[in-house]
DNA sequence: TATTGTTATACTCTATAACTATA
DNA sequence: TATAGTTATAGAGTATAACAATA
């Protein structure tokens, strides 16, 4: 016999849970997809212990040598004062480097070390199995429209 | 004149940077947007100071009164531990109580007070409207697509 | 005065482990 | 023994504020 709700009895967990108003919610399946993905990302990369934040600030100065700090957290979206430790922790892995700016000598210009150049080379490749997980879940067709409808926001 | 990257001086930030590997990472995509939409739902009921995880926590409990902790931890993918603060600090909100079951006394049946029902549908109006955001930055179309197309990480 | 990088604090969230009381 | 709830801890991430050096 099923337990009836609402007399104090706590329903077995193998009942069918509705979620009511969070079907509508867009943020609701966003979430539980981004901690998916990320899940699968820090798995497929943790042999080179790489996360997806550590990532794309590699990816960014890789392809923008010399940018400023303030620059990447910007673009990116993360907070000045994080970056101070992720760069740190990268730093420390001999993978980034900071070096001083003569113009303004406030800042610093980012690079990649030489190591971590052929170490970036590497994680894109993980990253791109990755990706593969990605569109094994979704379908071919669902991830190049998800990139499409969510394209304004990187 | 513009600086040349790579030479040790510090890029100006108004540069445009390319974000290279990251355009093709639906990961990056959607941990922005998934950014995006959480604060958009903050700021919408920052008058009910009510965040998402409490919203969805709520929500599941007032559609299936009498769950216990560990199935709206499984069914909302929270970690039973993070559940237990979340529901203190519904619970002495007077917005969540906790029945101890008869059935079997190591666990709580979760049911909304009358003032969190109340609260609730109050909740459910202003989600509604921060669900509106989301489909004005979307496009209804894409708002629509994106549901679907992550469906199964409901 | 304003900005860059830094340090520090507080709070949210994730991931564990261990403890208690029950089963 | 196993499970439900609890407590505690560590690390990531977010949000601030304040400070030194420099502009």
């Amino acid at each position: 016999m099923r337990k009836r709700p609402g007399n104090g009895a706590a329903r077995p967990a193998g009942d069918e849970i509705g979620l009511d108003a969070l079907i509508g919610h867009a943020g609701y399946a966003v979430r539980r997809f981004q901690i998916w993905i990320f899940q699968d990302f820090i798995r497929t990369l943790a042999a080179v212990d790489i996360r997806p934040t550590q990532y794309s600030v590699m990816t960014v100065i890789g392809a923008n040598p010399g940018l400023t700090q303030m620059a990447v957290a910007k673009r990116l979206g993360i907070e000045r004062a994080r970056l101070v430790h992720l760069l740190n922790s990268l730093e420390r892995r001999k993978l980034v480097k900071r070096i001083k700016s003569k113009s303004d000598r406030r800042s610093h210009a980012l690079h990649l070390t030489a190591q971590g150049e052929a170490s970036l080379d590497q994680f894109k490749r993980l990253a791109a199995e990755h990706e593969r997980h990605v569109e094994e879940k979704l379908g071919k067709q669902n991830r190049a429209r998800l990139l499409q409808i969510l394209a304004d926001f990187t």
